[in-house]
RNA sequence: CGGGGCGUGGCGCAGUUUGGUAGCGCACAUGGUUUGGGACCAUGGGGUCGUAGGUUCAAAUCCUAUCGCCCCGACCA
């Protein structure tokens, strides 16, 4: 490809619509351009990447035994009512109506379109298990599309549906995606860890998350170097603490002052004492529609609620911190004040690590008092225990008690064990050998593609750009003549372009009517991998120069065992990866 | 939806406080000089100041409404 004739709008200067990373040099290498909030056009650079992530993904999932296919994107209302979903989606769900006044919505994942097929197609153990996938446009409305490609409203995604007659061969199937899905990143090149996740709205029972790790990242990420153990922070547990407390003799409950001290650091310093005796109490509504409870909820001083863990536990739909007069009817005293002791008529679920908790402090309840020496067991009836803190990094992990780490991260891709949910719920059965109906047992397997572009551009860029690994550059290598007027280094670069071509080398040739500076800033900025420069200052030893983009490493070949020398390094980049 | 910010040539911004008839840099076009890390000179084209309504002799500027975009929180590949 001619640089002339590419094209590549680049830009000089940030444009103020971006502030991640990946959205800033997307823009400036000319490779996306916003339609509306969350909605993208690929221009040719951009479509090449995207090409090449998902000829990855095919290979991979061809070579699990996946076979491609290729659904609807308009969905009647009919299939997600079956599945409930079209409730249970909620706002998310982009909706239409046809003329008729039928019913739509543009897919946001395919479950109920897969499992229709399957049901009719489908009917006997022979014919399991089946992996069917697609790579295609999927829609939703989200709250806040944001960092460009990182969260939009429409995007491709690879979606893989397993169906199998048992939970062992789901089992089996999941562990096949669980290797296509790190052999796909590895290939890309990008760093990347697999942690145990939350299934949030798909459900199901297991799921992993690939986190492609960057500080830019959406999630947080809990890990232990001395075991294996990694999970979503949404997910994660660790060890209890607090047990090497237990020789402290039990003292009787009192009564303390403690006027105006609402927060949890204004009666640390008013008491003189640490964060890890109070009894943080927390007032939550579980919301359903337009139902909701309220709940109170323990833990430890120095601990933050998972949210997801309680929403989980309480299988409500959306969790909210209770206003400040629900927290006076309940408790009848104002915010900040408020304590398990002598609480009545509500539900009080406590933090697994709340229990060791030995001469502890709370509110009473009661405005401006605290209670001192609060012992749980004691001082207030056994609630509700439940692992409830979020997990933060020092805290143990809960497998081998070695401190845990962080990392924030992207997640490109997420696999769940669905188990039966869709197929009973849409009755997609089976005979099995006995001649018993059995619903399949399904797991679904996604991988978000631009948002991997994005995450790869997250991962490896410098000050100057992109910085593309070789698997999914859009073209290898460059060719720059420095100086485009000189007939005799043109004809050079041109011979160099043909023979590259020839070998199937992905190459550009900058014929560009452009000073040197331009030319290189635009070639760092798109970040192909290797840059071939012609200039005088080589040439009159005839020699070209060749620079790897990554290390900045130059180079000097002679002219006619350039295109062989390219070649070779091409060839060692991509090993290793394949 | 709650909180914060922003809409002025293609891009980045100034002008808004204190109304007076739109400006700078980059980009673009033409000519010339240049040519190894975003050149220089000259000339030129391009803007309903997000939109609608209002106040006023006069509105980018003041008022009202509305739309869009970005950032922080609840959702997810």
């Amino acid at each position: 490809m001619r640089m002339s004739q590419l094209f590549v709008p680049t830009l000089r200067e940030v444009p103020a619509e971006a502030e991640t990373i990946s959205h800033q040099y997307l823009l400036r290498a000319g490779m996306i351009r916003r339609i509306a909030a969350g909605i993208y056009t690929y221009l040719p650079l951009a479509q090449r990447v995207l090409e090449k992530i998902e000829e990855i993904v095919r290979e991979e999932m061809n070579k699990q035994g996946g076979q491609e296919l290729k659904m609807p994107t308009l969905h009647p209302a009919e299939l997600w009512q079956e599945s409930s979903r079209w409730d249970a989606y909620g706002r998310e769900l982009f909706r239409l109506r046809d003329r008729h006044e039928r019913d739509y919505c543009l897919g946001p994942t395919h479950e109920e379109v897969i499992t229709d097929l399957v049901r009719r197609e489908v009917n006997s153990y022979r014919q399991l298990p089946l992996l069917l996938y697609q790579i295609q446009t999927k829609f939703r409305d989200e709250i806040r599309p944001r960092f460009g490609l990182m969260r939009g409203r429409e995007f491709t995604m690879k979606d893989l549906y397993s169906f199998d007659r048992d939970q062992d061969g789901l089992d089996v199937s999941y562990q096949k995606m669980y290797d296509a899905y790190s052999a796909i990143f590895r290939r890309c090149a990008l760093k990347f860890r697999v942690v145990e996740a939350d299934t949030g709205a798909i459900g199901g029972t297991d799921s992993h998350e690939f986190i492609v790790v960057a500080d830019t990242g959406e999630d947080e990420i809990i890990y232990c170097e001395a075991c294996d153990y990694a999970a979503n922070v949404e997910r994660a547990v660790a060890a209890l603490a607090g047990e090497e407390d237990t020789a402290e003799p039990l003292k009787d409950l009192k009564l303390a002052s403690t006027p105006g001290m609402t927060s949890i650091d204004d009666v640390v310093s008013f008491l003189g004492t640490e964060p890890q005796r109070l009894l943080k109490t927390l007032v939550y509504l579980a919301i359903d529609g337009e139902a909701y409870k309220p709940v109170v909820v323990v833990l430890r001083g120095d601990r933050e609620v998972n949210e997801i863990k309680l929403q989980n536990h309480l299988g409500c739909m959306h969790l909210a911190l209770a206003d400040a007069q629900t927290v006076e009817e309940i408790t009848q005293a104002p915010v900040g004040f408020a304590g398990p002791v002598g609480l009545k008529d509500v539900r009080i679920i406590i933090d697994a690590e709340v229990p060791t908790v030995v001469n502890g402090i709370c509110g009473a309840n009661r405005a401006d008092y605290h209670w001192i020496n609060v012992n749980p067991q004691r001082d207030f009836p056994p609630a509700e225990i439940m692992d409830l803190r979020r997990v933060a990094a020092g805290d143990k992990c809960h497998f081998c008690g070695n401190p845990l780490k962080s990392d924030r991260g992207i997640e490109v891709g997420h696999i769940f064990k669905l188990g039966t949910k869709y197929s009973v719920a849409m009755d997609a059965t089976f005979l099995d050998e006995a001649g018993r109906k059995k619903p399949m047992v399904m797991g679904c397997y996604g991988i978000g593609i631009p948002r991997t572009m994005a995450a790869a551009i997250e991962q490896n860029h410098d000050e100057n750009g992109i910085i593309w690994p070789l698997s999914i550059a859009p073209y290898q290598v460059v060719i720059i003549p420095v100086n485009s007027k000189n007939a005799e280094h043109m004809e050079l670069a041109e011979d160099l372009y043909t023979r590259m071509n020839r070998v199937g080398i992905e190459v550009v040739l900058d014929d560009r009517d452009e000073r040197a500076g331009v030319k290189f800033n635009d070639a760092d900025l798109i970040g192909f991998p290797l840059r071939l420069t012609l200039g005088p200052r080589s040439l009159k030893e005839g020699k070209v120069e060749i620079k790897d983009r990554a290390t900045g490493k130059v180079t000097l070949v002679e002219i006619g065992e350039a295109v062989a020398v390219i070649k070779d390094r091409i060839e060692e980049m991509g090993k290793g990866w394949a």
